[in-house]
RNA sequence: UGCCCGAUAGUAUAAUGGUAGUACGACAGAUUUUGGUUCUGUUUGUCUUGGUUCGAAUCCAGGUCGGGCAACCA
C-alpha cells in the first residue's frame, strides 16, 4: 500500500520526463532554467504556475535558475513593472541565480544579426509593415519574396548598420531573416527580426533606436546563458523551428524549447492586456487590488507563498488547455490557513445581549489555534453585555437551526451555555435586544451543568470590543471564464465582488494583530491586515471563506 | 481548405501494452465547545470508428471536436 503510494508521488509531468532522460544519457551534467518575464505588467498566478516549474524543476534537479526580464520593447516596458516581479517572485520564494536582461545582450544580438546577413540569410526591407504582411500569403498560399530580399551582403550590412545609427525613421526599414517563403509554417517566411523604434529604453535608454524582436532575442538570449531546458507556453509551439533555425545558423549554445499549457481558471480573467485595463479603467483599485488573480493582489488578500507553490503543484504540468476550478485554489489556501491562522472573534452585525443573572466582568481562555496546541491560549474579557451574531438568532427558527431563538439554548464559545428568555423589538417589530439567563455551572473547561447543546456562538463583550473595517470579496467576474463570453469581458463583473463593513466588533486582542500574521474570525473565514490601516481604524482582507455547509444547506431550501 | 498541438468523471491530474487510480467539487454519515477541522462512505470517466495484440487509455490508420499560427507584441 505504502509502496503503491510511493509510486504515485513520483510520477513525473512530462518535463520532469524530458529532464531526467537527458541527465541519464549525460547530454547536460546540470541543468539551467530561467524565468523570463517582460516587465510590461504585474505578475498573476498563471506567471506562478511558470515560476514553480522553472525554479522547482532547478531546485529539483540540483540546477540553476535565471530571472531574465525579456525587454525588447521599450515602449510597453517600465522599471516599475521590474521592481514588482522581482518582489513576487521572491515573495514566492525563490531565489535567481542571475539577474539578467535581454537588453544586456543587444550588442551580441546585433553581431548575431550582422553574421547572418554576412551568411545571406537577413536582408533589409524597405516594406511597410502592410506590404510585408500582403506578401506573406495565407496558410494556403506561399508567400513571395520582393525585390529587396536581392540586396547584396555589402548593401544589406551597409543599410543595417545605418538603421543602427538612426538614419531612418520609425517603420522606413526592418531586417528580415531569410528562410522560407512558402513554409507552412507562417513563422518561417521571412520573420521580422529587427525593427526601427527611437523610443527610450528602461535600462539602456537612448542608445539604441533598433531593436530585436522577440524571436531574434528570446532564444539567443537562452543561448548566451546556456539555458539547458527553455519552457514557455504554447503559443510558442510554431516558434520553435525558427528557434532551432537561428540556433543552427548562429552555431551557438543549443538551448532546447519545450511548451506546456498555460493555467486558465475560472471567474477571471489571465491576461496582462485584460488586467492592465480593469487598472486602467479603475474597475478595480489597483494592481494589487485583493480581487485580482496577480501575485500582489493575492498576497494582498492574504495568501500565502506555500498556498499557491501547493496549487501550482496540485494543477500540474501539461499540454492540453485548462480552465481550473478556483475553488482548488481556495481549498489549497484554506489547508495552509487552517494550520497556521491564530483565532479571533469578530462579530460583523451585532445583536445586543443582556445576561440578567450574571454580574461584573471575567476574563476567559480560549484556544488560539485548535490545530496547534503550542500556540497556547489567549484572554478574552466576557461580561453581561455582549454582541453576538445577527444572523445568528431566529426569531421563528427552520428545523435543525441549532443557534438562539427563544427559550433555545447556545454555548458561546469558551464560556457559558446561555438560554434566550425575552426579546425586545422596536416601534417596527424588529428584534434590538436579546435577555438571556446564563448557566454558571457550564462554564468552558469545567462543564458541570450536564447539559448538550448543539450550536456554538462566537461574540464580543460590548464594553470591551474594539471597532474594525472588514473587507469581504468575491469572485470578479460572474460567469465562469469571462474571457471565452460574448462581448466584452467587462460586461461580467460581478457588481458584489467587495462588500465593506467599516464597523464590526473585534475582541480586543486584535489590537495588536500584525501585518504578517494571520487570522481565522471563527466562523466567518480567515482574515489578514490590509495596509490601508491606520492608527485609527484597523482594516481587515478577508482571505476566503470557511467552508460553510450550513449556508449550502439553506440555499437548497 | 495549410501547418502545428491536444482530447481520461463536473474540474483537474495519474496509469508509459497487463485490475482505470488520486485530488478538488457534489452527496450521505460519524466526530466536534467553530454548521470549521478530522474521519468514513457514495456518485460520475478513457471523443469516435477500425486495425495490431492473448491483452489497448496507451501502439497504428481514418474521422470528430477543441486550441494555436498569417503583429515592425511577447
Amino acid at each position: 500500500m505504502n509502496d503503491i503510494k510511493k509510486e504515485e508521488e513520483k510520477s513525473l509531468n512530462f518535463i520532469e520526463e524530458i529532464v531526467e532522460e537527458d541527465l541519464r544519457q549525460g547530454k547536460y551534467k546540470t541543468i539551467l532554467t530561467r524565468f523570463p518575464p517582460e516587465p510590461n505588467g504585474y505578475l498573476h498566478i498563471g506567471h506562478a504556475k511558470s515560476i514553480c516549474l522553472n525554479f522547482g524543476l532547478a531546485l529539483k534537479y540540483g540546477g540553476k535558475t535565471n530571472l531574465r526580464f525579456d525587454d525588447t520593447n521599450p515602449v510597453t516596458e517600465d522599471v516599475e513593472y521590474v521592481e514588482s516581479i522581482k518582489e513576487d517572485v521572491r515573495w514566492l520564494g525563490f531565489q535567481w541565480a542571475n539577474e539578467f536582461y535581454a537588453s544586456d545582450y543587444f550588442e551580441q544580438i546585433y553581431g548575431f544579426a550582422v553574421k547572418l546577413i554576412q551568411k545571406g540569410l537577413a536582408y533589409v526591407d524597405d516594406s511597410s509593415s502592410e506590404e510585408i504582411a500582403s506578401q506573406k500569403g495565407t496558410p494556403t498560399e506561399p508567400g513571395r519574396r520582393n525585390k529587396f530580399a536581392e540586396r547584396t551582403v555589402e548593401e544589406n550590412l551597409q543599410l543595417f548598420s545605418d538603421m543602427r545609427e538612426g538614419k531612418y525613421k520609425d517603420g522606413e526599414k526592418v531586417l528580415r531573416a531569410r528562410v522560407d517563403m512558402a513554409s507552412p509554417n507562417m513563422q518561417l517566411r521571412d520573420p521580422v527580426i529587427y525593427r526601427i523604434k527611437h523610443a527610450h529604453h528602461h535600462r539602456t535608454g537612448d542608445k539604441w533606436c533598433i531593436y530585436p524582436m522577440y524571436d531574434f532575442a528570446h532564444g539567443q538570449s537562452d543561448s548566451i546563458e546556456n539555458i539547458t531546458h527553455s519552457i514557455c507556453t504554447l503559443e510558442f509551439v510554431t516558434h520553435r523551428p525558427l528557434y532551432d533555425w537561428f540556433i543552427k545558423e548562429l552555431e551557438i549554445f543549443p538551448s532546447r524549447q519545450y511548451e506546456f499549457a498555460r493555467l486558465n481558471m475560472t471567474f477571471t480573467v489571465m491576461s496582462k492586456r485584460k488586467l492592465l485595463q480593469l487598472v486602467n479603467e479603475k474597475f478595480v483599485s489597483g494592481w494589487d487590488d485583493p480581487r485580482m488573480p496577480t501575485i500582489s493582489g493575492l498576497r494582498r488578500r492574504g495568501y500565502t507563498p506555500e498556498s499557491i507553490r501547493f496549487f501550482a503543484e496540485k494543477i500540474g504540468v501539461q499540454k492540453r488547455d485548462n480552465l481550473i476550478d478556483v475553488s482548488l485554489l481556495e481549498f489549497c489556501i484554506r489547508e495552509h490557513l487552517n494550520k497556521i491562522a491564530l483565532r479571533k472573534m469578530v462579530v460583523f452585525e451585532p445583536l445586543k445581549i443582556v445576561i440578567t443573572n450574571y454580574t461584573g466582568e471575567e476574563i476567559l481562555k480560549s484556544e488560539n489555534n485548535p490545530e496547534d496546541a503550542d500556540t497556547g491560549h489567549r484572554e478574552v474579557p466576557f461580561s453581561n453585555e455582549l454582541y453576538i451574531e445577527r444572523e445568528d438568532f431566529m426569531e421563528n427558527p427552520p428545523k435543525k437551526f441549532f443557534r438562539l431563538a427563544p427559550g433555545q439554548k447556545v454555548r458561546l464559545k469558551s464560556a457559558y451555555i446561555i438560554q434566550c428568555d425575552e426579546m425586545i423589538k422596536d416601534g417596527n417589530g424588529n428584534v434590538t435586544e436579546l435577555r438571556c439567563t446564563y448557566l454558571p455551572e457550564s462554564k468552558s473547561g469545567g462543564d458541570q451543568s450536564g447539559m448538550k447543546v448543539q450550536g456554538t456562538l462566537h461574540w464580543v463583550s460590548v464594553k470591551h470590543a474594539i471597532h474594525i473595517e472588514v473587507r469581504s470579496y468575491d469572485r470578479l467576474f460572474r460567469v465562469e471564464d469571462p474571457a471565452n463570453e460574448e462581448g466584452d469581458f467587462k460586461e461580467y463583473i460581478n457588481p458584489d465582488s467587495l462588500q465593506i463593513i467599516s464597523s464590526a466588533y473585534a475582541e480586543p486582542g486584535l489590537k495588536n494583530a500584525k501585518f504578517d500574521e494571520r487570522y481565522q474570525f471563527l466562523r466567518k473565514g480567515y482574515f489578514c491586515l490590509d495596509k490601508d490601516s491606520s492608527e485609527d481604524k484597523m482594516v481587515f482582507n478577508r482571505t476566503v471563506t470557511l467552508r460553510d455547509t450550513w449556508a449550502k444547506e439553506q440555499k437548497k431550501g
